[in-house]
Order: structure tokens, then C-alpha cells, then sequence
DNA sequence: GCAATATGCAACTGTTCGGTTGCATTCATT
DNA sequence: AATGAATGCAACCGAACAGTTGCATATTGC
């Protein structure tokens, strides 16, 4: 593997900030479940223009969470799941650890 | 359990945006670590104004994050795990769903 | 070549958002 | 009762955002 600089870890709010809106996550989940899709293809499963859905296409691709590649005359979007897992992790670490420091109060509490 | 109307799983895209904010997942993440703390403790570590502070807590409220209670002239403002996981779990399946149909579309491409 | 399809680009609009400042209120402590 | 500390409330501001419309460009297929 080679070595990267700049590498320190992001964080994950450009990514939650992504997945913030009704319109993109619907997008995201869209293309996890129906795989790789036309921008008209995503368009029509949404109540927003084209244009719209370019827009938040491109949010998207600004947190890492999507990429597309160009097929003749359409592009296709295709998801990306490291930010995702990335996001998740850092969600359960989170949790977790509240979790845990509640645990001990409780204890301590009923002592 | 008491029978809960207008139970439909809600979105995880408000839980989202509200993390989607780098002061907001601070104070997450210093509620997390810290245990539950007044507004004028939050503000400390931060680098805003404590009204600032004062209106994230109450979108994080919005979003079901977080809760407070009053304790003297303080309120004590304490994380709530349960949406964090909602969303955790949510994008579990986004990418879990996501990496397997990719499994399938490498297996097959591949003969 | 030509019509239809798919996308790109740019300007514009109303709304939401993050943040501030100023002032009022509540509570603890002496 | 009086001072200081912690919070609440409201108005305001500039920037970002979601969405639209209009037009230009590229590609397919007859």
C-alpha cells in the first residue's frame, strides 16, 4: 500500500450533512437498492426536477458517497460504501460509549 | 408497552441534519465523553457564543438526540442513544445491502 | 441529416441556517 | 435585598441551500 499523506481522519459531518436531506437520502437509498442508475432513472422516482437531482448527485459526490462514470450519452451514478461505513462506525463508537458511561451510573447509583 | 399511535418509522434525514453540523457533532461527541453537562460547560469547549450553543442543543432536541432537564438555575443537557442507533442501524443496511449486490455483480461478471 | 433523448450550465428566487447582540428572567449565595 | 451566575427570548444579518426555468451541448437511432 502506498504511503498517503494528508491522511488525518475527516470528519464525518460533511457526510451526515449529505445524508441530512428527505431528497438525497431517498437518492442513496435508491441506488443501494436498485444499483447503479441514469440520472433520468433517479429522476423519476423523485417528485424534483432533473436539475434538482444533479444538484444533490453532486452533494453527494462532494462527501464521497457516490461517483459516476459516463456511458455514451448518460452518466451513471454509482454509490460508494466506505464514507458510509466510515459514518456508521463513528455513530456506534458514539453510542456505545454513552451506553457504557450510563452503565457505570447506574451501578454506581444502586450502590 | 403501551400501545404507541403514529408509529411509522420515521426518516433518519432529520437525525442526519442534525449531525451534519461540525459545532453540533461536538457537542455529541462531548456529551458522549463528558457525560451530561450545563449549557455554560458546553459553550466552554467551544469556540461560539452560548446561544449558539443554546440553539443546536434544541435541533439536537428536535431530532430526538438529546434531552434536558432543569437542576437549579442550570440545565443539564444528557445525550439519547436511541436515534443514534436508528441511524446507525439505517446505514448498516444501506451499505451492507449495497456491498452485497456488488458481491453478486463481480461473481457474475467474472464468468 | 434529423429528431429525440440525456445531460450540462447558468441565473434567479424564496427559505433556512448559523451566528451574533441586546435585554429580560430566574436562581443561588452572601 | 442585592449581586452574580445561568439561562431564556427576540430581532437581526449574511451566507448557504433547495429548487426552479431557460438554454446549450452531446449522443443515439432511424
Amino acid at each position: 500500500m502506498p504511503p498517503r499523506l494528508h491522511n488525518r481522519p475527516r470528519s464525518s459531518a460533511p457526510v451526515f450533512a449529505a445524508l441530512g436531506d428527505e431528497t438525497r437520502l431517498a437518492i442513496v437509498a435508491q441506488l443501494s437498492s436498485r444499483g447503479p442508475r441514469s440520472i433520468t432513472s433517479l429522476t423519476e422516482g423523485s417528485s424534483v426536477t432533473r436539475q434538482a437531482v444533479t444538484k444533490h448527485l453532486h452533494v453527494l459526490n462532494g462527501a464521497g458517497l457516490v461517483h459516476c462514470s459516463r456511458r455514451g450519452r448518460e452518466s451513471i451514478w454509482e454509490l460508494d460504501s466506505h464514507r458510509l461505513q466510515d459514518a456508521q462506525r463513528y455513530l456506534a463508537e458514539i453510542s456505545a460509549h454513552w451506553d457504557a458511561a450510563i452503565d457505570r451510573l447506574r451501578k454506581f447509583v444502586e450502590d
